[in-house]
DNA sequence: GCGTTCACG
DNA sequence: ACGTACGTGAACGCC
């Protein structure tokens, strides 16, 4: 007859003996994992060796126990737990709690009572009891029916102890070693035991007498007179000693065996906590169908497809429910360029109807565009950026769109990569759908939508906009309890629509010009391709790393600067210092800046100029970054080159559209400088930029104590390294690198200067402990940002996290006043109904393209606009350059 | 798909 | 003593 296993575990000792057979690791961000890892090792070995019908796991808990009242110094030598011990105690408990395991605590009694006490109601029921932890003191729980597994050296081992092993080993009953105990006492709980009685003594005294009440009764009989003598002397302790360490079996738990029945775990919510934690390999210990995402968990999929006979139905609902929930669906994933080929509108309150395009959008445009347009219907969606697009291609101007589910997300936590609606679905209500790589796949076979079933289609939209519905409450909280109401209402939102408007504008490029220039430095590129192979004395690929590193350091035997996780580095920082060395290192460095500009700034950009309207249509993505800037892709036209006269060139080529319009560029003066003085409320800082200083060359002035006139171009070069690396979270060994003066001078001009700016020295630590307090910092909108980096113990990553909290709210304020800029100036045009359209946004800078009517109002309104968006201490300052290119804008 | 390099604020 | 500036995206080589 086979009996059920009952496993109880230990869970401080283990979790104790993980932490110390495992090297310290962490996660990316800075979380100890090493003990949890190695607990979850052990328990999945356990499962497999024992396949246990009932689990469950012992906790001590915190405070005094009855054996502290008994004894005062019970325990009272143990170290306290290290910190990165401890915080792995409440991630351990959040895993079992995913894996359904039953955690048991109980004041006043430690982990192995609770274990003894199962132990023995598992007997009881007939149970075959396995007792898990890393401590010797449970052999005294060993029986005929109890086992007791102790860890050995590693993590995988244990050695299984019954009656009947401890018997031949040590030649007492498993009882016997309380007895044992009592004698020998205990070093690690600070039990005294009787001195001079060792395992050795103390087992030939319990083997011969049987128990310490024996031992005293036949005193006189005890050979050795020194043994004796310890023994008379500390009898009373030998019966605390014995008492303090006698498990308790008969704590009064109010469970029942019957509670802790093996069940189902939570799988999916094990899965997040597998993947927050990186642990790979521990992630195939979840059943394939909670991992694979393109699995339909239950999800009940609540659509129609309709045609053009129910768009007056449709049209009906909507105006009823007052709010519906849409997302267009393109024929590939250029939604700038592809065709509309269909739309999900669900009505709150109703199911999702899915409306093929492809043959009547007339129709649906004549129906639809008066209920965009109303003013009085709420619509929102996820992504509604590219819904925007499409509708500004149907010349549809949607108004009160008040959600996005995807914005919303990104302010709750910018931190994310994935703000896809699967994502969410899963984040919030445990749940996968369909994620449209599910649909599509990936790669390079990946399938665009229109080679999709309609019914597959629908399914997912009705997926998407059902979700975004259920959000919208939950993150609405969220977002109004954390202060960030105006931010998503009044910024993020609103400026959806100005990215839309920007993308599908897009910014005229003079084609030919890029041409031109090519050509110019396809030619300086073959010059510097053969100067190079002849300096090299052979030929290799120049754009290879690992080739220049062959010839620079093994072929020409310059000297190592510094290396790379996989060979030299040939970097422009190393290559400035080798480039007196050899004639060839100047020409690779050219060759290098050339080839960038002609690949990724000619081919690159004349590959993505839009057939049709000769314009570069850019992706501005609102939910990158993790400081709230917004990012350029395909192309990015936030790095076009400027520094370098030669790569500025570039910007002759973006230019307005017709003779009749021209450029305005905006640009924030020292925006985020000024922020910190605003954010810090430094009076010195302040007062400078009040007077409209050069706050440079002022801080030149002040740090290094000479009048301001005598400010020379490099001390002021100087004091502006300073204010970035301020900016940055500043550190002497970068400040010193990048102005290449020593380490202890670098230092000298950082305390320097924050003794001058002393309010900017105690924001710098204010927002650091604020940081580490709350776990987040915020800009002046609110916005937040999570660092449990500020936590971590790795000292690299701490510091990452103090600069992260110094610069955040720098950036991320600067991010807030150009947003709120940007929704003003373009409402402003809109209201006005002018030509001039916002087309650019570059981190401080605008550009607007401006009919030649409008310069002076345009002008006007851009500069008002943005100087007066907020209310600083230090006022905002912009200067507009007007020009036919971007190169002229200067 | 990752690492290196380099373009921008 | 630790090993460093903050935030991005694209091209290319290499495995």
């Amino acid at each position: 007859m086979d009996t059920k296993n009952f496993v109880i575990i230990d869970g401080s000792s283990l979790l104790h003996r993980a932490f110390y057979a495992l090297p310290l690791l962490s996660t990316k961000k800075g979380i100890y994992t090493n003990g949890v890892y190695g607990f979850l090792t052990m328990l999945y070995k356990i499962q497999e060796d024992y396949t246990p019908a009932y689990i469950c796991v012992a906790f001590d808990k915190k405070g005094p126990t009855f054996r502290h009242k008994e004894y005062k110094e019970y325990k009272g030598t143990r170290q306290e737990t290290p910190s990165e011990l401890a915080q792995q105690f409440p991630i351990i408990r959040e895993i079992l709690d995913a894996m359904n395991i039953t955690i048991l605590e109980m004041q006043e009694y430690e982990a192995d009572d609770i274990a003894g006490t199962l132990a023995k109601m598992g007997e009881q029921k007939d149970l075959d009891v396995i007792l898990v932890t890393g401590d010797r003191d449970y052999l005294q729980l060993a029986s005929d029916k109890t086992k007791v597994l102790i860890t050995r050296k590693g993590i995988t081992e244990l050695e299984i102890f019954d009656r009947e092993k401890i018997i031949s080993e040590y030649g007492i009953e498993p009882k016997q070693f309380i007895d044992l105990k009592g004698l020998m006492g205990d070093k690690s709980d600070n039990i005294p035991g009787v001195p001079g009685i060792g395992e050795k003594t103390g087992l030939k005294l319990i083997r011969e007498y049987g128990c310490i009440e024996n031992v005293y009764k036949d005193i006189d009989n005890v050979s050795g007179k020194k043994l004796k003598e310890n023994l008379i002397e500390n009898e009373s302790i030998a019966y605390i000693s014995k008492r303090l360490g006698q498990i308790i079996t008969t704590v009064p738990l109010e469970v029942e065996v019957d509670d802790l029945i093996v069940k189902e775990a939570d799988w999916y919510n094990l899965k997040q906590q597998f993947e927050d934690l990186e642990f790979k390999s521990l992630l195939d210990k979840i059943p394939k169908e909670f991992t694979q995402k393109n699995e339909e968990i239950n999800y009940e999929y609540d659509f129609k497809n309709v045609d053009k006979s129910k768009f007056e139905d449709l049209a009906n609902y909507i105006q009823k429910s007052g709010k519906f929930a849409f997302k267009f669906v393109n024929g590939n994933s250029n939604y700038i360029e592809s065709s509309i080929i269909g739309v999900g509108i669900k009505p709150k309150g109703e199911a999702t109807y899915y409306i093929n395009l492809e043959n009547n959008m007339d129709e649906f445009v004549s129906i639809f565009k008066p209920i965009f347009e109303d003013k009085t219907i709420k619509k929102i969606g996820h992504n509604l950026k590219l819904d925007i697009v499409q509708l500004f291609k149907l010349n549809i101007h949607m108004d009160n769109f008040v959600f996005d589910s995807m914005i919303a997300q990104y302010l709750i936590n910018p931190s994310q990569t994935d703000y896809s609606i699967n994502q969410l679905s899963e984040d919030y209500f445990g749940t996968y759908g369909i994620s449209e790589e599910d649909l599509l796949g990936k790669g390079k076979n990946a399938k665009n939508f229109n080679q999709i079933d309609l019914e597959e289609i629908s399914k997912y939209i009705s997926f998407m906009l059902d979700t975004v519905f259920k959000l919208e409450p939950t993150m609405l909280d969220t977002i109004e309890e954390q202060n960030m109401d105006e931010l998503l209402f009044d910024v993020e939102l609103p400026l959806i629509e100005v990215l839309a408007s920007m993308e599908f504008y897009g910014f005229e490029i003079d084609k030919d010009e890029l041409i031109k220039l090519g050509k110019e430095y396809d030619d300086e590129i073959n010059d510097l391709t053969n100067s190079i192979h002849e300096l090299g004395g052979m030929e290799f690929n120049i754009n290879s790393p690992k080739q220049i590193g062959e010839v620079l350091f093994e072929k020409l035997n310059l000297p190592i600067i510094k290396k790379t996780k996989t060979g030299y580095s040939t970097d422009v920082e190393v290559l400035e210092k080798l480039k007196d060395q050899h004639p060839i290192v100047n020409n690779i460095l050219r060759y290098r800046q050339i080839v960038k500009l002609k690949s990724t700034y000619i081919d690159g950009l004349l590959n993505l100029i839009n057939k049709e309207t000769n314009r570069i249509h850019s992706s501005f993505n609102q939910t990158i970054t993790t400081t709230g800037r917004i990012s350029s892709t395909e192309p990015n036209l936030q790095n076009i080159p400027v520094r370098t006269e030669d790569g500025r060139r570039i910007r002759k080529a973006f230019i307005a559209k017709s003779p009749d319009y021209k450029l305005l560029d905006g640009d924030y003066s020292q925006i985020e400088l000024r922020v910190l003085a605003h954010i810090s409320g430094d009076p010195k800082m302040i007062e400078a930029f009040k007077n409209n200083d050069d706050i440079h060359q002022k801080t030149a002035s002040e740090v290094f104590h000479v009048p301001l006139e005598e400010v020379t171009p490099v001390l002021r070069y100087r004091a502006k390294a300073v204010n970035f690396g301020i900016i940055y979270g500043i550190s002497d060994f970068g400040l010193s690198r990048d102005l290449n003066v020593s380490r202890k001078e670098a230092k000298e001009y950082i305390q320097k200067y924050l003794e001058n700016y002393k309010l900017v020295k105690e924001y710098m630590s204010d927002i650091v402990n604020k940081g580490k307090e709350q776990g987040y910092v915020e800009t002046l909108l609110h916005r937040r940002r999570f660092i449990p980096e500020l936590k971590a113990k790795n000292f690299n990553v701490r510091s990452f996290g103090e600069r992260i909290a110094m610069n955040t709210p720098i950036q991320g304020s600067a991010a807030d006043i150009i947003k709120m800029a940007m929704v003003k100036v373009y409402n402003e045009l809109k209201k006005r109904n002018l030509k001039s359209r916002l087309i650019l946004q570059v981190h401080d800078e605008l550009i607007i393209e401006t009919y030649v009517d409008e310069i002076d109002l345009v002008r006007e309104i851009m500069k008002d606009t943005m100087e007066n968006c907020i209310d600083l201490c230090a006022p905002l300052k912009v200067d507009i350059l007007m020009g036919d290119s971007w190169y002229d804008t200067k």
